[in-house]
DNA sequence: TCTGGGGTCCTAGGACCC
DNA sequence: TCTGGGGTCCTAGGACCC
């Protein structure tokens, strides 16, 4: 498809500017925020790039660092994030109504309708209203195809003239740019494509955007196609509007100090089965087989190791919390083995379905349980109204020996009565 | 001492069926 | 005992994204 206009909306180093909404003291400071367990580096501030810090490196290496220049450093606050995510959303549908929201802190907008108006001045009007509405700064691309809209917020982020907002749409001097940039830097072209690609002497957008169909296919299957045609301006891939229901829900996270019992690793997994059942439940769905994972942790080589998972069928998919943590008890009885440190654990739903489309088991006689079914719907209605885990199974205790680190957590400003921000005057 | 978590899609190959 | 083609479903592995 020809002649459609997409702007990719993108917030810039939205965790570490979401720390800074309601920290104006910290509007031009460095900020970094760690990923879950206090881990590593995921979001930075622009200060703190130029500080020389980079993302996806370890805490404990950058300690040297951040102490050094005094940086600001943030536990990862998911609540505060989402909360903020959703009004940047909903601003964004202001200007067009055909949106996709591809992330926490990304957005695909239709602005074919708008193509007769001048789209740099549209885009910077969506800019300067989220930030006044919101406080996040954001950056737009706009191209042809998601897969430019993409490449060109890349441009308009990178360099300061453009303040944020570039237009690919039929430039000039498109040619010279796809000569310019690598790769890499196209949409859907990890790691590993990059490798293959350089080998073959493909370096360039312009490389790739010249290279032969039929191979590209065979190498890179027909999403890599799709990508190089989006390239040449030929939309493939559509804007998705609703989102789809999960396929598959994962609950999973590293221990704040290891584990060294049954006892603790199986309090744990309940704490997944209950997060992942209430996701699942929240789609309306049920699962009809369940796996558990854990292992040793593998950065400490001289300890021994030990890693591995189960699979688990249901006789009928449902979604009732306790059940699902008797049968992910019986995995863990099959594969556990005392004398190791684990380091963490964690459980996936699979073969999910539609509640409506489920398939009751031959001499399961009872089809839908309603005593369970309306048991659950209150546990869920009292958790959303009065907050998390406010009822749990006893499966796992309040006080988690095996929780993970969060020291540097933001209060929940815009969640939470009790963590309002305060403002003086 | 300290190294994230949560997803999707595509393809090849094997099992099985008619 | 050996032979053929066509199809579906499932799974593992590999790639990608944020």
């Amino acid at each position: 498809m020809k002649n459609k206009i997409f702007a990719l909306i993108d917030c810039n180093c939205f965790y570490a500017s979401c720390e800074k909404v309601f920290r104006p003291d910290l509007k031009d400071s460095p900020v970094v925020v760690l990923s879950n367990n206090d881990g590593c580096i995921v979001a930075l501030s622009k200060e703190a790039k130029n500080l020389g810090i980079k993302r996806g490196v370890p805490l404990f290496k950058s300690r040297g660092i951040i102490e050094k220049h005094d940086i600001n450093v943030f536990s990862s606050n998911y609540t505060l994030y989402g909360d903020i995510s959703a009004r940047v959303m909903k601003t964004l549908t202001l200007f067009s109504h055909d949106i996709e929201i591809y992330s926490i802190d990304e957005a695909f907008l239709n602005l074919t309708d708008f193509k007769h108006i001048d789209l740099v001045k549209y885009a910077q009007k969506i800019k300067e209203t989220i930030y006044k509405c919101v406080g996040i700064p954001i950056s737009v691309g706009i191209g042809e195809t998601k897969t430019l809209s993409k490449l060109a917020n890349k441009i308009g982020k990178k360099y300061n003239k453009f303040d944020g907002v570039f237009n690919i749409v039929n430039h000039p001097a498109k040619e010279k740019i796809f000569s310019f940039f690598d790769v890499s830097d196209v949409w859907g072209i990890g790691f590993e494509y990059t490798k293959m690609l350089h080998k073959n002497n493909i370096n360039s957008i312009l490389d790739l955007v010249n290279a032969d169909d039929v191979w590209i296919k065979k190498k890179m299957t027909i999403k890599g196609l799709y990508t190089v045609w989006e390239l040449r301006g030929d939309s493939c891939i559509d804007l998705e509007k609703y989102i789809p229901d999960k396929k598959n829900i994962l609950s999973s996270r590293s221990f704040g100090s290891p584990v060294t019992s049954k006892k603790e690793l199986a309090e744990a997994i309940a704490y997944h089965i209950t997060l992942a059942c209430e996701s699942l439940r929240e789609q309306n769905s049920v699962c009809s087989f369940i796996t558990i994972f854990f292992s040793t942790n593998r950065f400490k080589e001289n300890e021994p190791q030990y890693m591995n998972a189960k699979t688990m069928p249901l006789l009928t998919p449902h979604a009732y919390t306790p059940d699902l943590i008797n049968t992910a008890h019986k995995a863990l009885d099959l594969i556990y083995k005392s004398g190791y440190k684990f380091k963490n654990c964690g459980v996936v739903l699979g073969g999910i379905l539609p509640l409506s489309h489920r398939q009751l088991a031959l001499f399961d006689d009872h089809g839908i349980d309603y005593k369970k079914t309306n048991i659950i719907k209150a546990i869920d209605d009292i958790n959303d109204s009065y907050g998390k885990e406010k009822i749990i199974t006893g499966a796992f205790k309040y006080n988690k020996s095996w929780a993970m680190r969060r020291e540097y957590k933001s209060p929940n400003y815009t969640t939470n009565w009790n963590e309002l921000p305060l403002v003086k005057a």
